[in-house]
DNA sequence: CCCCAGGCTTTTC
DNA sequence: GAAAAGCATGGG
């Protein structure tokens, strides 16, 4: 087992970061000491929280994807992003009040997760609870993807690799439909789209491209079924490390009402609105980083408002 | 029994 | 074009 250390400046809060519903791929286990589990790129990650600003990093590997694990854990962590930057300038003195309110949530990060495996974990995510979202994805990696056992101060730890998009491409839709709430429709799209990643239809990697202008990255992925403006801007912002995507859900429609007194927010959630909120929410967060911003926001609002436990 | 949950698609006016 | 209904299930 290697073992890594890695300290850093500006705290961060690891189970916020890995729960606060970006990605549905990290286990918990609770004991003596806590820790989470997840494989990413075929290898095996194991982290431990030793304080705000230092966390212990496990893996059977010494690098992810052929870069060393260090620095693949600071790129995959977004170590090198300040969180509060992604609000404007101005933000503090215009909202000074949600400022104070937000200030346990800069030490929360977005990843740079697996393009391929935040596709499908949210498409599984529509109209649905996160409980039952994290579920669904759980099912698929317990059901399609390669078990692998670690051992880890003694003890084993099961884990289940993500499916590989063939895997899914080849999967029986009755079948698969049991991982995702026995929704056929949602079966069916996710097998069509790992169809087209398998056949580089949908080529992740050329939508990884910074130059692309959002909306257009928007629509070529709303050309499949199943994604709409929402879940193309969660792959955007949470697997293609497009931290300007700024997708728009309940919660968020909620706070944009609540907290920063839109009138938009209070209409229905269509194609029109949508936009219309797209573009006010740039005006007092950093539109680079917009989504960053929101995703802290749509947290805090959980947590504090309406004191929801996501995991 | 009601409503809502990290929405999207199809139908209808 | 915009609005309304259907999808599936768990939890409050």
């Amino acid at each position: 087992m290697n073992n890594f250390r890695i300290k850093i400046k500006s705290p961060i809060n690891i189970r916020q970061t890995l729960f606060s519903g970006q990605s549905f791929v990290w286990d918990i286990h609770d004991g003596t000491q806590q820790y989470y589990s997840s494989i990413i790129k075929s290898v095996p990650l194991i982290i431990r929280e030793i304080s705000e600003f230092e966390f212990e990093v496990n893996s059977t590997e010494k690098s992810v994807g052929g870069i060393p694990l260090l620095e693949f854990i600071r790129h995959y962590l977004t170590l090198d992003i300040d969180t509060k930057h992604a609000f404007s300038e101005n933000f503090s003195q215009l909202y000074p009040k949600l400022w104070q309110l937000l200030m346990p949530y800069f030490s929360l990060r977005i990843m740079r997760q697996d393009p391929y495996e935040t596709m499908v974990s949210f498409m599984c995510a529509q109209g649905i609870g996160m409980h039952l979202i994290r579920k669904q994805v759980a099912m698929l990696r317990q059901t399609y993807g390669e078990k692998r056992s670690v051992s880890f101060h003694g003890k084993e730890i099961i884990l289940h690799h993500f499916p590989s998009p063939e895997q899914l491409a080849a999967a029986d839709p009755a079948l698969l439909s049991r991982c995702t709430n026995n929704n056929r429709i949602r079966a069916r799209n996710i097998i069509l789209a790992s169809q087209g990643v398998a056949e580089g239809r949908i080529d992740l990697d050329t939508l990884c491209n910074p130059a692309l202008p959002l909306s257009e990255l928007r629509n070529i992925l709303c050309q499949n079924g199943g994604i709409g403006y929402k879940i193309a801007d969660c792959i955007a912002l949470f697997g293609l490390g497009r931290f300007d995507a700024f997708p728009i859900d309940t919660h968020v429609k909620q706070y944009l009402a609540e907290w920063f007194n839109s009138t938009a927010a209070r209409r229905s959630l269509n194609p029109a609105t949508y936009l219309a909120l797209d573009r006010e929410a740039r005006s007092f967060l950093n539109p680079n980083l917009a989504g960053y911003a929101g995703h802290i926001l749509f947290h805090c609002w959980r947590m504090e408002i309406k004191r929801l436990r996501t995991f």
